[in-house]
DNA sequence: GCAATAATTCTCAAAATGAGCATAAATGGA
DNA sequence: TCCATTTATGCTCATTTTGAGAATTATTGC
């Protein structure tokens, strides 16, 4: 008999607070969960009908929480993906991606937010690039330079300026999974060195004995489901009225703006963020001011649902989010 | 011992033929394999290191081909989804997207080329709207009239509207998964009656009893999967030059349109189409021409594999598709 | 040499984008 | 009370990007 199959079912569930965006993990257990996990559990073929409803079942019980909104987003199956896992069972696993509103979690889950830039503390540029950034191009300068051939340098150095920018070269906030891709390669993430320690047969490629290490690591590979999560977030936001699923029902522009800026980890031009919304009819305002800004009160919006059944590609959002200078 | 879990790994293999867009099929067995299938075969814990190394490794056993370009797609999990599957294993699909250049199958296998649009006959508009979908209309509206209450046929007719249009509305041409999905539950695809005839618990909410039959079927739930890769296909290829996987290594600028407009199944403006692409210097002129143009000879073009390390969203090719009238 | 057929170049108006200035409405001191 | 400060909101303007089409050029088949 063949060696046995397990499907995971993996939750990335995003919430925004203020003006950070965090993930629910779970506490890690010994060895398989080390820093902290997402939520996840293996598809039951015979309780759960479909693959998103058992996932919202694992949820569900690992977290008290119900899920509004669930897209799948990638399904991860190398064989070496789970070193951590006990058996000799192949763990595939199928990832969601899942917006919540900013709340608690219920007092008897042991459940707790984690900050999204703490695990991948490079993709936050809003206040510029963070410093991190200086040592982590310093350390993928090395790697460049300790490639075997010019052709194999050539090559990194390549990879290096794609991901990271290069000097001028600009930054895409949408390559997430392949920054961090780069970086586990490079053994520059505790991952790398996790993964080849336990290994028979260590990735081809990842680079062994390094010492830096760069961000808050999660267990198994869910660091990298996160950054599929994080780019698929970025990219999606620009077309698709997503954000509401991360704000109160009424909010001011500049909530609306904090959570979006949050989550592309850029700044945006304050009032040509608000042109594109109003624009695209995607809010309303509600007579309701909120007060305690600071200064003037600002009027209270509220996410205008009739546009999902008015245009076809109702999205938008934010199309052609640059950075502002 | 909990039922059996088996993942399947299937392969919609696109290619262009002159104006046609295709995809590669496999005979179909009696019962699982009915109009043609899409390559597809179980992965292999053991032999298979990566989802993808199987995927590949199948396709080359069914149809001879290797694959250039492979995008993960979807991951399918219903438990119904594979209805005519023999034993009591739960079968999940993990679907690629696979883009080719033409070419012939070698002859020692099985495999032809089918026609997308002879699957998606309504998803063709490079002619303007196309005759079936006057009749699909109908059937459309006749379902929505016999919903249950008003609430439900206010419902149907609202996800009519945004998929299909409604009159004036305009087309989404990437809401092909949905449009496929709404003809399903409307019982106007043979899959829906299919899959209901053998079916100890018929699917929530698909209507039963109908006559019309819109487009050819493929073997099980291929078709949805072919829908899913269209839509996929139809939306990147407005950011990332993926047309190239398609068009020989040289080829005027005509034929790169055409070679588009067949896959978003639209006209597009020429020389606009033309500007895109010379301005985001994604091609490059060969001297060389093309006579049998039928008029004045075509500059061959080929395509700038260095945008790809130069730009950080290397992509466009064709940002802000639209129709052209 | 002429009509027909396409490729290729240019124009031009309309819309969208990027950036910044100006004004309005609150707050907290002096 | 008045003023500096703070943030919301409204408006302008140069630049780019679309969308659409006219004009020009190079071949082929009569």
């Amino acid at each position: 008999m063949a060696r046995a199959l397990t499907i995971g079912l993996h939750a990335t569930i995003v919430a925004v607070t203020g003006e950070d965006p965090r993930i629910l993990t779970v506490p890690g257990d010994a060895g398989v969960r080390g820093n902290g996990a997402l939520p996840f559990g293996p598809l039951d073929p015979d309780r759960h009908r479909t693959l998103e409803l058992g996932l919202r079942a694992w949820v569900h019980e690992q977290t008290g929480m119900a899920l509004p909104y669930v897209e799948q987003l990638y399904t991860f199956g190398d064989r070496d993906r789970a070193l951590a896992s006990d058996g000799r069972a192949r763990v595939i696993a199928v990832a969601y991606l899942a917006l919540v509103r900013e709340r608690q979690v219920a007092g008897e889950h042991a459940a707790s937010w984690l900050g999204v830039y703490e695990c991948l503390p490079w993709e936050d540029r809003r206040d510029g690039e963070p410093e991190i950034l200086i040592r982590i191009r310093q350390a993928l300068a090395e790697w460049v330079s300790t490639g075997d051939d010019e052709l194999s340098r050539r090559e990194r150095r390549g990879r290096v300026a794609i991901t990271f920018g290069s000097g001028t070269a600009s930054w895409d906030n949408e390559r997430v999974l392949e920054r961090y891709e780069l970086l586990y390669e490079a053994g520059l993430v505790p991952e790398s060195l996790r993964d080849l320690d336990g290994s028979t047969a260590p990735r081809r490629g990842v680079a062994r004995k390094r010492r830096v290490a760069f961000g808050v690591p999660l267990a198994l590979d869910h660091r990298r489901i996160l950054a599929t999560a994080l780019g698929r977030l970025r990219g999606k936001l620009k077309y698709r009225p997503l954000v509401f699923e991360l704000v109160p029902d009424t909010f001011t522009l500049l909530k609306l703006q904090r959570t979006v800026e949050s989550l592309v980890g850029l700044r945006l031009h304050k009032q040509n963020f608000r042109r594109l919304v109003e624009r695209g009819a995607l809010v309303e305002g509600t007579g309701c001011l909120e007060s305690d800004t600071g200064g003037r009160p600002a009027e209270l919006f509220r996410f205008r649902r009739e546009v999902l059944h008015e245009r076809p590609a109702p999205g938008v959002g934010l199309p052609e989010l640059r950075a502002a200078r």
